[in-house]
RNA sequence: GACCCCUUCGUCUAGAGGUUAGGACACCACUCUUUCACAGUGGAGACACGAGUUCAAUUCUCGUAGGGGUCGCCA
């Protein structure tokens, strides 16, 4: 049996990381297995559907490079597909019609929650005359589901699941207005899309019970599922927009990078014994519904940026480079001066193990871009004094011979000068950085005057020592 | 409220009927060092509680507590 999973998310909002992890175990199951991952877009509410977040979500998935097979399914082209299986089930006398109105059915679920009642419908029109009918109300069709013994999910996450019949009430399948609710057309596309494997977050558990009762009145086979546990938020509580909840474009604004999102969202609640980092090729040799943990996990932006910074560090210096051009426009407010990007060029290999994410890179990198003269900040500005700004004009004269300018002779260069006026090397590379980045933490010295280039860097010095440049 | 699920360091987790309960992030210290990082070494830090089964339970069973989910003409 080839396996077949899909994700199904509905376009009311944006792709945020429990989606995102949901996509990811399907994606990662379907691909060690050798099946296909299939990519269903469930707008079958119009109303609160919008195209902003189909798009959300392709742009989310193709981010965190979760490629669907076959072309994505709008569940909504299948209403009428939908609609004609209630009509059959109806038919064959396994739904009926409810004339209850919205107001009712309130009613009815207020005075159960005041008598400490489960609030299910009471099935009051199952067995009822349609004659009975009231005038001028559209009625629904509804699921006459069975009312003793129980339902049994083998899940391959949370294992047997036994429901009784009696807690499930008999869902709505089509609307007063014809159309078709989720509950039943998961049921028909999975069926039709063929899917062997539903992975999908905890929330739809009892709903896996609902549909097992459908798809077996409708004669068809039950898809295997999976339910994983939730993402909850740093404080236990459930995700929202202040930890977490964010579509993944956010994460990818924060200076994300993909490969270290999805190596994140691997982790959240799935192992491999002790290991850690775990590329994509690798988490697809060893992906398992397996070792899918039980219980729910929260979202931690420190193993994040951590993990992402490692994924910095190893990151190739070309990719980087393109990677952080949006942020270092953001910092500076206009795009970055392509005639400075060779500076960035050469120190990205010693800027790289300084960042956890593009946003800080991209931050640790804004002195080479900046104008003259540079501002220093507070902390910077302390090392400038009568004593170091004698130091820095003697460097000046022999950084303005210096022979070659690299990194090993700059380094030869400074520390003989440093050891001939007595100085530890320190004393010399400090005011240094002041003047040179602005800050007190950057680079090692010698990387950040090569890469400045020689004259960049004795300008720079001089705005200090009060030359006027050439 | 009814039903369902969950419970190992602060967090993510490994683990097995008998272990000094392992790793990672975060935290602390040290090493390296021109600063900040990276890296390395070390430290502190957990089996929710109560019964039961057993020679032995953190591991199996049952309760309790706590957390989460579901109960829509939403998905």
């Amino acid at each position: 049996m080839t396996v077949i999973t899909r994700f199904a998310p509905s376009p009311t909002g944006f792709l945020h990381i429990g989606g995102a992890r949901t996509a990811l175990f399907n994606w990662l199951y379907a691909r060690h297995n050798k099946g296909k991952f299939l990519l269903r877009v469930e707008d079958t509410d119009r109303k609160r559907s919008t195209s902003e977040a189909v798009q959300a979500i392709f742009d989310g998935l193709s981010w965190l490079g979760l490629e669907h097979d076959g072309a994505a399914v709008m569940q909504s082209e299948g209403a009428e597909r939908h609609a004609a299986l209630a009509h059959q089930l109806l038919d064959a006398g396994k739904a009926y019609h409810c004339w209850c109105t919205p107001e009712e059915l309130s009613e009815m679920r207020e005075k159960a929650k005041a008598e400490g009642r489960s609030m299910r419908y009471d099935g009051r029109w199952r067995e009822r005359d349609p004659g009975e009918a009231p005038k001028g109300v559209a009625p629904v069709i509804r699921f006459k589901a069975p009312l003793d013994g129980e339902t049994v999910i083998d899940d391959l996450v949370q294992g047997p699941v036994r429901t009784a019949n009696e807690q499930l009430d008999d869902m709505i399948l089509l609307r007063s207005d014809g159309t078709p609710t989720y509950m039943l057309s998961v049921v028909v596309d999975d069926h039709d899309m063929q899917v062997s494997h539903a992975i999908r977050g905890d929330d739809h558990l009892t709903n896996a019970a609902r549909q097992t009762q459908l798809f077996l009145a409708l004669g068809w086979k039950v898809p295997r599922y999976a339910h994983i546990p939730l993402i909850h938020g740093s404080d236990g509580a459930k995700l929202s927009k202040r930890h977490g909840a964010l579509a993944v474009g956010a994460y990818a604004e924060m200076g994300i990078l993909a490969e270290a999102m999805c190596n994140y969202l691997l982790r959240l609640g799935w192992s491999h014994g002790d290991d850690e980092i775990i590329s994509r090729e690798q988490a697809t040799e060893w992906f398992d519904l397996a070792s899918v943990g039980r219980s729910p996990a929260r979202f931690d932006m420190d193993k994040l940026l951590n993990l992402n910074g490692h994924y910095i560090r190893h990151a190739e210096d070309s990719r980087l480079l393109a990677d952080i051009k949006p942020h270092l426009a953001k910092f500076l407010g206009h795009d970055a001066d392509p005639a400075a990007f060779p500076r960035l060029k050469s120190l990205l290999p010693s800027l790289k193990p300084r960042a956890n994410s593009l946003v800080e890179l991209a931050e640790k990198s804004l002195f080479l871009f900046h104008q003259r003269p540079l501002a220093m900040d507070k902390k910077a500005a302390k090392l400038i004094h009568a004593g170091s700004q004698a130091i820095i004009a003697k460097l000046l004269i022999e950084l303005e011979d210096a022979e070659p300018w690299s990194i090993e002779g700059l380094e030869a260069l400074i520390r003989s000068f440093a050891d001939s006026q007595s100085l530890k090397v320190g004393m010399v590379a400090q005011p240094l950085r002041a003047i040179l980045t602005g800050t007190t933490a950057s680079p090692g010295i010698f990387e950040v005057l090569f890469s400045l280039g020689r004259e960049e860097s004795l300008n720079r010095l001089r705005d200090h020592t009060g030359e006027v440049p050439s």
